[in-house]
DNA sequence: TCTGGGGTCCTACAGCTT
DNA sequence: TCTGAAGCTGTAGGACCC
């Protein structure tokens, strides 16, 4: 292991020493990798329901146009005979420890973006291992020996180039065809404006559709062009945080380190319903549903949190939020309900209800979230011993081995007890459509 | 075509405090 | 005591990312 660089070797970086790694079509791949019959044909995981979406689609499918976000529905019509996966978000996370583990051997420096992709500070690693370069050509071989997965590698001074680069160094599709890609792609310290001048802005991180189209109305298509832009036009366009940001990359200036073990800001689940909600009966339960499995999550990671709030998505697609903060944060299942259902209480949900979310914000660790003097005299903590209690008890024999009796009064099965846990319907509702994809074992559509 | 889930960050505005 | 400015906090919505 290598040491961290100085704060000033962070700031004046002097060579290409930061790395995006980046998994190719991951969830895809790993997919594949458990299914050997899958490689060849084109493979679509994501959403198995009718308002599901494409969460990942391998280099077959995107030829027919397939990418991540599409409803799956429309991916489905492009190409009939894609093969359908469902997903498995507990593997894809076992996976990612696994890569971020190879990672971390290489440097302590790291920053992981998702499940599949970390920025790596290697300044301080390349006295051991070697050039950037050859660092790179090492992750590579290593995460294919252990893991059997690609990744591309981009290499650079800073992380928004090195990120780019990394997208540049993927497998590319060309007239219906795919072209194997480079696998690492560095950019020279000194050659960012060169590299990112042609590009277009939407190439840039943090700008998206409502950006660009702004972008475009000023006659800017170009991070070239967005560069010659004066400041206070820039910030009248975007706005002030966007601005300042946007015209500092686009000059070449982005010191922003590799910031390992950032700390989670919020913990929220929510659920898109098969059909619109409009039983308040039901759409309580799925309220203690979702404040039991955030309060869940919230004591597994340690967390308290101060701020709760609800999200509730009309048929029309129109999407309110309300939240309240309290004095002291929880990670009380009773509380976070109690509140909850305040704030849905003053929503109309005459429509139906097509989404419901909640989640905690405001959080702060357990051990340094100290009871006062006048908490100690005033709460007696049976709702949060009750908690304590079933954590153990779920620990033990499962999460539907016990759990609000809200869950268990209007359904046939115990199953229904169990918490709904994170990625559990990551990509839309469950329930199957029509399709041909039934013989494979890990979903349907 | 018909739009998921889990996040982070930003902006605007209102109300409160100093 | 009143008033306005500045700063902070809470709330709601939206853009963006993977």
């Amino acid at each position: 292991m290598t040491g961290p660089p100085s704060a000033e070797s962070t700031k004046l970086r002097k060579s290409a020493t930061i790395m995006h790694v980046d998994m190719d079509a991951f969830f895809v791949s790993v997919e594949m990798r458990e299914n050997p019959s899958l490689v060849g044909k084109p493979v679509v995981v994501g959403g198995t329901g009718a308002r599901g979406v494409v969460a990942a689609a391998n280099y077959e499918a995107r030829v027919f146009g397939i990418h991540s976000a599409m409803p799956s529905a429309v991916a489905k019509r492009a190409c009939p005979h894609a093969v359908f996966v469902a997903g498995n978000h507990k593997l894809y996370s076992q996976v990612s420890q696994g890569l971020m583990d190879i990672f971390e051997r290489v440097t302590p420096l790291v920053e992981p973006l998702s499940l599949d992709e970390a920025f790596l500070d290697v300044a301080g690693a390349e006295r051991l291992l070697g050039p950037a370069p050859e660092i790179a050509r090492q992750v590579r071989q290593t995460v294919w020996d252990e893991q059997r997965l690609h990744c591309s590698v981009g290499i650079a001074g800073s992380k928004l180039v090195a990120k780019l680069a990394s997208q540049d160094a993927k497998p590319r599709i060309v007239e219906r065809q795919v072209l194997r890609g480079l696998g690492v792609k560095v950019v020279p310290v000194g050659t960012e404006t060169e590299y990112l001048w042609p590009l277009p802005v939407r190439a840039m991180w943090g700008v998206g559709p409502k950006t660009e189209e702004r972008l475009t109305q000023f006659g800017i298509r170009t991070v070239g062009e967005l560069a010659e832009v004066p400041l206070d036009v820039l910030i009248g366009a975007v706005g002030r945080a966007s601005g300042v940001h946007l015209h500092a990359v686009a000059n070449g200036r982005d010191d922003r380190p590799v910031e390992p073990n950032r700390p989670a800001k919020s913990i929220s689940n929510e659920e898109t319903f098969g059909t619109d909600l409009t039983d308040p009966v039901q759409l309580h339960t799925e309220l203690v549903r979702l404040a039991d499995s955030v309060a869940g999550r919230l004591r597994s990671s340690g967390f308290r949190g101060r701020t709760i709030s609800i999200k509730v998505r009309y048929p029309s697609f129109k999407t309110l939020t309300r939240s309240v903060t309290l004095k002291r944060p929880t990670d009380s299942g009773n509380k976070i309900l109690h509140v909850a259902d305040q704030l849905f209480s003053e929503l109309d949900v005459s429509q139906g209800v097509r989404l419901l979310g909640l989640g905690v914000s405001g959080l702060v660790s357990q051990s340094t979230d100290q009871l006062s003097f006048d908490d100690l005299a005033k709460e007696p903590n049976g709702a949060e011993t009750i908690d304590v209690v079933v954590d153990e008890i779920r620990s033990k024999f499962g999460s539907g081995a016990i759990g609000p009796a809200t869950l268990v009064r209007n359904d046939e099965g115990a199953s229904r007890l169990d918490r709904k846990e994170k990625g559990r319907q990551q990509w839309g509702p469950i329930e199957s459509v029509e399709g041909p994809c039934d013989d494979y074992p890990g979903g349907r559509m």
